[in-house]
DNA sequence: GCAAATAACCAAACCGTTTTCAATTTTAGA
DNA sequence: TCTAAAATTGAAAACGGTTTGGTTATTTGC
């Protein structure tokens, strides 16, 4: 059903039944009533892409998904709904094809140019984005989850990947573990770097020197968790201690360690990022696992929450969250024994 | 900058410009040509939204999102990215607020009729599905990811859990299996009845009465995939096998084994469904897990090309998938021991 | 009681495309 | 060379709303 006969259905002109339905002032109280119950009654709702038109709002956020598929994303997307879903926006999934470099600046500025969405989320941020400095100059609204050291104004949420590291990796230490594994994400993203950074930092404030045999990064998979915390704990002078970048990661290390007939918590210590999926949780795991925690739902709702924000008007500067990110110690921490070698 | 803008710049007319860019046959291809280099050099795209509003498509495939946020989803939808990113379709994720019935109903005839979307994909449905109804009384294209019992012409792809879990149950009795224990899915949905149907068909087949004390259900997360299985262990009459509704259910499973200080593979066995998860994959469990696998990036690729079938014109009723569903055995599963109670 | 202010409503312009219908140019046929 | 047909191009009318700038009652202030 189409305004104009909707609004004839309902005796008024279509002018004063759009500012009905849209809440304008100037309508009087019972017309507004009696337009809202007519709406209901007869099923008339705008036409999205008139209104979107009209007005230039898009009425949704976009968030360009990777091909990795990574788990995470359900988790960030079902918070981002959770905010959303009240509002009249939807969120919107771009697919990027490749990781491949021109393609993807093409693809964000397509997205931009066509006014498909009012604002853009930009996952895993490198140190110097140009996905930031192409939408910053594109004048397109955004917010960076995860952090970039980019010098263009822009908002963005994150959490406190170095402060996490630094003090599960000190923690350790303290323990005294002196061979300290890190098994990171994928690096050229920040949170990477900042993950690496926090764990050298709390080795070199005990004078102990990183050992690059002892570091490794990738994909999130139980799989290459398996792999790394294998080739270290075969190494000559072993880890006594892990600090491993999510719970998949944590599987594959739990997974090698038992492999080699050690127990976690006491021949091994462990401490993994926990991003809090109701699927797989840190204290259910045998024996529990001490987990620097932060809830990715969390996040996305935060984020769609600034994302409205930001469309509502305020500044991108003023919006940079720094999220802490809680220490819980569980069962697969325990001091240091004395090298078996 | 808009079209007419653009026109000018090109020296044409708005409606050759259109043309050329839609790849109509009616002009010449010089100017195609030129029109193409001149987008491309001057950045122009169309308003997506005024295309919608003219053409009346909307763009985009509509995927209701459910507030349990399940790991499945985000393998899904990379399928479908990897299906639409070289189309000018879109993924909308609308969030879904509460399972609450009416709401559900409403949120969806709203969807409808705000044109947001071509077309919707409908996840986990039940044998008798009021979305199914609905959305076919409305006359919205859509494609379902399951199947229902409901006597309304759709399209749908599933994938033949029956067959693939009476397939399982009845390699677990080969094995000389008698008490077989299964977790299921929440009740509810079509493929948990289904998994329960090839259960139960397996066990009457070989004249074994199912028994309700080793037969559950619940969302795929290992916490229930452990209470349920260390339950069942702790009954008089324990299972020696169990056939788990999910990657995760079968983590749970292999915890609770392990805490009663049994072998998974000698003293229990175990087979779950595997939907092929990235970061966590059957071979690489200890044992490694004997699964029913089916891909769901496989099937999120599949429906976003069916759905785009639908869309050119294809009819709903040509549109039915079953695809049949892998058993891979590996070492989870072994022959029965003789009870030692 | 009357001018001014206010409230409530409406006609028509406009958002940026696509597409119908018509005009013009080019090509083919005789 | 001339005409009919085919190939290109354009002008203008939609698409379905919102919003500007009135217009017409209804109050309010003095």
């Amino acid at each position: 059903m189409k305004l104009k006969e909707f609004a004839k259905q309902v005796g008024l002109s279509p002018t004063t039944v759009s500012r009905a339905l849209s809440g304008y002032p100037e309508v009087s109280e019972t017309t507004r009533a009696r337009v809202a119950e007519a709406a209901a009654r007869l099923g008339y709702s705008p036409n999205v892409n008139a209104v979107r038109l009209k007005t230039g709002r898009a009425g949704a956020i976009g968030v360009v998904m990777g091909r990795a598929g990574e788990f995470h994303f359900a988790e960030f997307m079902a918070g981002m709904a959770e905010r959303l879903v009240a509002e009249e926006t939807d969120i919107l999934v771009i697919p990027m094809a490749d990781p491949n470099h021109e393609d993807e600046m093409q693809l964000y500025r397509r997205l931009v140019e066509s006014r498909r969405v009012d604002a853009i989320i930009v996952h895993s941020p490198k140190p110097n984005d140009e996905r930031i400095a192409l939408l910053h100059e594109l004048g397109m609204p955004f917010l960076v989850h995860g952090r970039s050291a980019i010098d263009v104004p822009h908002a963005w949420l994150d959490i406190d990947n170095e402060a996490a590291i630094k003090r599960a990796t000190s923690h350790l230490i303290d323990l005294g573990h002196r061979r300290i594994a890190m098994i990171n994400g994928r690096s050229g993203a920040t949170y990477a770097l900042h993950r690496d950074s926090g764990f050298r930092k709390a080795l070199q404030s005990h004078g102990i020197e990183p050992d690059p045999q002892l570091m490794a990064s990738g994909n999130f998979t139980d799989e290459l968790g398996f792999r790394f915390a294998r080739s270290f704990l075969e190494q000559p002078n072993p880890p006594t201690a892990f600090v491993a970048g999510s719970m998949m990661t944590a599987l594959g290390v739990y997974r090698a360690v038992r492999s080699l007939g050690m127990q976690i918590g006491r021949d091994v210590s462990v401490i993994a990022h926990d991003d809090v999926f109701p699927y797989l949780t840190a204290d259910n795991m045998v024996p529990s696992l001490s987990a620097t925690r932060s809830s990715m739902r969390a996040a996305g709702t935060r984020c769609a929450d600034l994302v409205l924000q930001l469309l509502s008007g305020r500044s991108p500067l003023e919006i940079h969250e720094l999220w802490p990110v809680e220490l819980i110690l569980r069962e697969s921490t325990g001091p240091a024994r004395p090298s078996r070698s």
